[in-house]
RNA sequence: GCCCAUGUAGCUCAGGGGCAGAGCACUCCCUUGGUAAGGGAGAGGUCACGAGUUCAAAUCUCGUCAUGGGCUCCA
């Protein structure tokens, strides 16, 4: 008879098999109520699961990850039962737990629609309250296959046929609606009280764009209200700092129709670029690279010869002249090779480290452009290390360093690290791919990081390793790379000579630490909510008059500030000083000078930041000097 | 590229077969005011583009373009 150890260490003695819901309730009423799942052995099991034997046991509470996961999933059961309900030709795919929420795929002729998820939603809300038990059971797969068919859900036979013949096929019913699942579910529909659905969205049967185009509907579900408000509050959040929205409130770039997917850069935007990549210049300049720059428009014969006309034709613009076939550059690097091959190298002029913010144009599908994040016209941090083998792991090593670095300075302190390996098409020898790798792991073993492998996910031509930073939302963006290549050097016929005087081709190495300059803006305006710290900030000090009394003196104000390399605005219009103010609080400005008749009297200027504390008078060379640390200081949290 | 939604003044948005609307911004006038919106007047639109239905289309239908969301999460 099952003795039953509970996480705090505790046995409980029972002389019959117990079901993990009369275990809850036999611990407490509260912890029965919550209950949504358990856990036995490790295992996640249904409230209903009977434990014959002695065990370890876990009740897991929509509070646990785990059982918010199965909140979720019996969400996306509750959705499908209440379409089958409203819609019945509707027929069912998959409905999988997501990060904060789930989704339902159906097959439906004419989709859903905003007025159908409303009625829906509606549905879901009465299901939950009639508080309808959940059963389970098991079926052969041709009792499933046979079941699914007869009720026309071919979706879900094709999904039973490519399950693996020796696993148990669970099904789960509430009421008349009966779906596969692997489980497990709550016990009873009332058990769900927070949810919302968000959206409709197509998606492609197995998420392969050659399938039926299929209708999705996404929903969000927790535990409690509480939760769910606090979620749709974060989302309300996420979406004032939009940086198309702050773009335009702000006036730092536009897109129009006539150029999709290519930034119309307004001033201020310009200037937030400039210090990026001014930046990443004196970052370059110190640190080994030479700074070069490369035609936009090449002929289609270096193209070919780089493999990229076969690779990437649909992605390449292009044009003609005189018979002549051109595309525009989707990338720096056959150019970089040119370069490189000028002159003949010596083993002692290696590595050479090759820069460029070098405009490149790809064709991405219509459908994927995305304000900055996604474009078609970009500029990378780009740069290409020709060295040799031997010199890989040194120069990933001190690149890893420099990176790490550079989003410190930009005030991202949490960096992920993806190393990807060989896949099954590739060029070059398994020997060279050992090398490689083992430099690429090595590099990352002696910085002390935590990495993750990725086998078979490198590129055909080398080994890669991938940096992703998280914003203070939490979200991972893939910026930075460096990846080894054997292939490029040698289609393109770059050599250098070694110690015995016999010609020997480089290995190169793509690397990229911001990546897109533009998609990087994006982040940041996104990470800082367009209060961007002062070394960024397109305008960083307004210097205001309270009236036209201190016009002259304004003047002079500005024009020292000016020389001493602050970006600034005057504001002498004839408005009140409050309204002054506003505007430029709204415009996110760091700091705020008022000038009035005490500080010209006094030869000061009040100090007033963007988060409205007032700083009080200051000397010229006071505020200079706090402006000037902070400037230093970058985007540097700590 | 595919599915769904959207496109009205510089911006944010209302309207929905019968005279094109509001707030802010802009221009001019009054006001010279000390830490987040002072008052008044004026100007501003081929309702994305093209076709169709209609006596009549910003509004309904179709097409095009663009924008937004989604197309990895595998019963």
């Amino acid at each position: 008879m099952p003795q039953i150890r509970l996480p705090d260490g505790t046995v409980r003695y029972f002389d019959t098999p117990v079901s993990v819901g009369n275990l809850a309730a036999d611990i407490g009423a509260g912890l029965a109520r919550a209950a949504v799942a358990g856990k036995v052995n490790g295992k996640l099991v249904d409230l209903s699961y009977l434990v014959e034997s002695d065990s370890d046991v876990v009740i897991v509470t929509g509070r646990d990850e785990e059982g918010l996961d199965v909140l979720r999933h019996s969400a996306a059961h509750l959705l499908a039962q209440a379409v089958k309900q409203l819609y019945p030709e509707a027929q069912v795919t998959i409905g999988p737990v997501i990060d904060n929420g789930f989704y339902y795929d159906f097959s439906y002729k004419r989709g859903f629609t905003p007025d159908d998820l409303n009625a829906i939603e509606q549905r879901m809300h009465e299901l939950a309250s009639q508080d309808i038990p959940v059963r389970r059971e098991v079926m052969s797969r041709e009792e499933a296959i046979r079941f699914f068919k007869d009720m026309g859900e071919t979706y879900k036979a094709e999904i039973i046929e490519s399950i693996p013949a020796h696993e148990d096929l669970s099904l789960y019913s509430q009421a008349e609606f009966t779906d596969l699942c692997r489980g497990p579910h709550v016990p009873s529909t009332g058990k769900l009280k927070a949810f919302k659905l968000m959206k409709v969205a197509g998606a492609f049967w197995r998420g392969d764009s050659r399938n039926e185009m299929l209708t999705r509907v996404y929903g969000t579900a927790w535990a409690k209200k509480e939760d769910l408000d606090a979620y749709l509050y974060r989302l309300e959040e996420a979406e004032k700092r939009d940086h198309r929205k702050l773009a335009k409130q702000m006036d730092l770039f536009h897109a129009q129709e006539e150029a999709p997917g290519m930034v119309f850069w307004h001033p201020k935007g310009w200037t937030l670029y400039q210090v990026v990549e001014q930046y990443m210049r004196r970052i370059f300049s110190e640190n080994g690279y030479q700074e070069i720059h490369t035609p936009q428009v090449v002929d289609r014969t270096l193209w070919e010869k780089s493999g990229h006309w076969e690779q990437f034709s649909e992605m390449m613009f292009t044009t003609a002249s005189e018979n002549r076939d051109y595309a525009i550059k989707p990338m720096n690097c056959p150019c970089h090779v040119q370069v490189f091959r000028q002159g003949t190298k010596s083993y002692r002029d290696l590595p050479v480290r090759l820069a460029e913010f070098g405009s490149c144009h790809r064709n991405e599908p219509s459908g994927t452009l995305h304000g900055l994040m996604r474009v078609r016209n970009f500029t990378q941090d780009d740069a290409h290390i020709f060295c040799r083998e031997e010199q890989i792991q040194e120069e990933v090593s001190v690149f890893i360093d420099l990176l790490h670095r550079v989003y410190r300075d930009f005030g991202f302190d949490e960096v992920l690290v993806k190393l990807s390996t060989r896949p099954e098409k590739r060029v070059g020898e398994d020997a060279l791919w050992d090398k490689a790798e083992a430099a690429l792991s090595q590099a990352l073993d002696s910085k002390k990081l935590e990495w993750e492998l990725q086998p078979g996910e490198g590129a055909f031509y080398g080994p890669k390793i991938e940096f992703a930073l998280k914003d203070c939302l939490e979200r991972v963006w893939q910026c930075g790379t460096i990846q080894v290549d054997f292939s490029m050097p040698r289609r393109l016929e770059a050599s250098y000579v070694d110690e015995q005087g016999e010609k020997q081709v480089p290995v190169m190495l793509h690397r990229a630490i911001l990546g897109s300059l533009e998609r990087f803006i994006g982040i940041l305006i996104e990470h800082h909510a367009g209060m961007f710290p002062v070394w960024l900030a397109p305008v960083q000090v307004a210097v205001m008059s309270i009236t036209d009394a201190q016009a002259d003196y304004a003047h002079e104000v500005a024009a020292w500030f000016s020389s001493k390399g602050l970006r600034l605005v005057k504001d002498l219009r004839n408005e009140k000083i409050n309204f002054k103010i506003r505007e430029h609080s709204i415009q996110r400005l760091p700091y705020l000078l008022i000038v009035g008749d005490r500080e010209k009297a006094a030869g000061k200027v009040a100090v007033r930041t963007r988060y409205g504390e007032d700083l009080g008078q200051m000397s010229l060379e006071a505020f200079l000097e706090r402006f000037e640390t902070e400037r230093a200081r970058l985007g540097r949290t700590a």
